[in-house]
DNA sequence: TAAATTTTATAGCCATAGCTATAATTATTT
DNA sequence: AAATAATTATAGCTATGGCTATAAAATTTA
């Protein structure tokens, strides 16, 4: 059994999930603030602040009081990979045939609890020309 | 962004995990016990009994002081829609192609962010006879 | 039965993630 | 520039899930 594995995703779960999207806040809006993560993710601005914290003391971010976000080299790298696993894993939904709606929603649950292997596997399903069902 | 279903879908991880070891243990060996779950998820004896301390308190369990754990109705159904669930998602796994450590791994963190709708999916390629890849 | 072993319970610690309420700072508008 | 609005920070609370250490009860064995 690999119930440790899982339990290791889910620490690192929220941490990736804050990394994807300050990453695209900076391509999308220039810069990622605290407001916007707190909307994004639907949390209170409180609780996103806290986290941000968090992720400053553990390297993964750079900020100065009052002032917007930025990725670390170490924050960049997990943004990116995160970012990556999301796209193969929601593509490979879209493939199965599922709506956009469904797809985007169970694709972020999803990407933090999939194997490099079963990447693979979703990436040859994606790249199939016709599928038969 | 459905970041809050995903939440939700934390919370109710670990009770499902439990609930669906438990059944699986009663089927099994008969009963359940708080060493059987510690061993079982790897985790403290300690952390095993505060859990199923806080499932019998929100009615999943019933456990009476040093005695073996067992299932209210509502415990039932949640440890069998676990199963199902997990089951689809560990066939499809296999089905895609992946070894049995992988499926199983994996599985154990999907099964809870898999929608209804994408679980029909999966049973209906699970189905297939021939896969093309 | 008494002693030893195993199992369960409890206490106390840590980290995380959520909340509300409020203070402090920055930015905007008048 | 001063007042207002928006944003960020902080305090303090809850719940969860880890851990170790130790106490208590139950079970097994001698």
């Amino acid at each position: 059994m690999s119930f440790k594995k899982v339990r290791n995703a889910h620490k690192t779960e929220n941490t990736e999930d804050y990394l994807e999207l300050i990453e695209g806040l900076i391509k999308l809006k220039g810069e990622a603030r605290i407001v916007d993560i707190a909307e994004k993710l639907d949390i209170a601005q409180a609780t996103a602040n806290k986290t941000v914290i968090r992720l400053n003391k553990q390297g993964y971010v750079n900020k100065e009081p009052y002032r917007s976000i930025f990725l670390t080299p170490k924050g960049k790298i997990i943004a990116n990979n995160s970012k990556k696993r999301h796209a193969i894993v929601f593509n490979f939904l879209k493939k199965l045939g599922l709506d956009n709606k469904t797809a985007s929603a169970d694709s972020e649950g999803i990407e933090h609890h999939v194997s490099d292997k079963t990447l693979q596997k979703m990436e040859k399903f994606n790249k199939l020309k016709k599928i038969i069902f």
